[in-house]
DNA sequence: ACTGTACCCTGTAGGC
DNA sequence: TGCCTACAGGGTACAG
């Protein structure tokens, strides 16, 4: 579920509650999530302190005092939760532990406050790993670039682009292009650029690899729709919150997203946005004037 | 090297 | 009400 703009809002929430603080207790209900949690997970993390509170594309990144990193992915619907103060510890009654379903794993830092990691399809996952070398670890080497950064630019795009029969918007999701975009910020961005999903994207550069107009636009679509989404706080359609439970506002800001039938919301064009799927996935675009 | 499909898992919405 | 299907913002493994 969540992509760049709702990671980024989850790391700023957890910011306050995890960074210069120090793990005074880790309460872990499953073994696994998607993958299995590390071994002794919850004794390692006990006593270690966080340094840093890092995003990378959908990645939260954890760096931990004794050099090694928490590295966590919120998966589809994985969700934390900040609770100030003290949370009651786990109750037990003649019904086994009293928790909310599909709470996985509670942070409980020194000092009182705790976060609550919950996902119900446990398609997020969490690992411990070591600060060196961790940009060649297999699950970050193989990342693009930073999307809000200077790394993004028609060049860069035209380059990867060169060549791709792929269509344009399996390649704007595609992580090892560009990390972050998922599959509601792609639409959202063709839309603003103008461009059609169903494009192959080798049409935004030349043959040598020379950036063309598209590319240009795509650059400026990508960075205002992470941007205007980051300031709203995120999209939130089914599972997504901020760490403080609030809702973020940008499904409201949706011009193609879920809005199959609707009429284009672009002034003058009158089009009607339509649903497709690419690689397994809904698409949703204006055909009349994203070309 | 690419490209598309199936799959992981649970919850929800809609048709009948 | 219940049953069934399709679908959901993630990524990966595999077949062709």
């Amino acid at each position: 579920m969540p992509e760049l703009p709702e990671v980024e809002i989850v790391r700023r929430g957890l910011e306050p509650a995890l960074q210069g603080k120090v793990f005074a207790r880790v309460e872990q209900h499953r073994p696994d999530l998607r993958f299995p949690l590390p071994e002794d997970f919850t004794a390692r993390l006990r006593g270690r302190k966080v340094e840093r509170l890092q995003r990378r594309g959908k990645y939260l990144l954890a760096h931990l005092s004794g050099g090694e990193v928490l590295l966590m992915h919120l998966g589809m619907t994985g969700r934390f939760t900040v609770h100030g103060g003290r949370l009651p510890p786990t109750i037990k009654d003649n019904d086994g532990p009293v928790r909310a379903t599909h709470d996985h794993v509670v942070f409980h830092m020194q000092g009182g406050g705790s976060v609550t990691y919950n996902d119900p399809r446990r398609f997020g996952f969490m690992m411990l790993i070591a600060e060196q070398g961790l940009d060649e670890h297999p699950l970050l080497h193989h990342l693009g670039i930073e999307p809000l950064g200077k790394a993004l630019t028609p060049e860069y795009l035209a380059q990867h682009a060169r060549g791709k029969k792929v269509s344009l918007k399996p390649f704007l999701a595609d992580q090892r292009i560009v990390a972050g975009l998922g599959n509601i910020y792609a639409c959202e961005a063709l839309y603003r650029a103008r461009l059609s999903p169903t494009r192959a994207a080798a049409t935004i550069a030349g043959k040598t690899g020379k950036p063309n107009e598209r590319a240009a636009a795509l650059v400026p679509a990508v960075r205002s729709v992470l941007e205007d989404a980051i300031r709203a706080g995120g999209s939130s359609l089914r599972d997504y919150r901020h760490a403080d439970g609030e809702l973020g506002t940008f499904q409201h800001a949706f011009c193609v997203y879920d809005r199959e039938g609707e009429s284009c919301l672009r002034k003058g064009c009158g089009g009607t946005v339509r649903r497709i799927v690419q690689s397994g996935r809904s698409t949703f675009y204006c055909p009349k004037c994203q070309r």
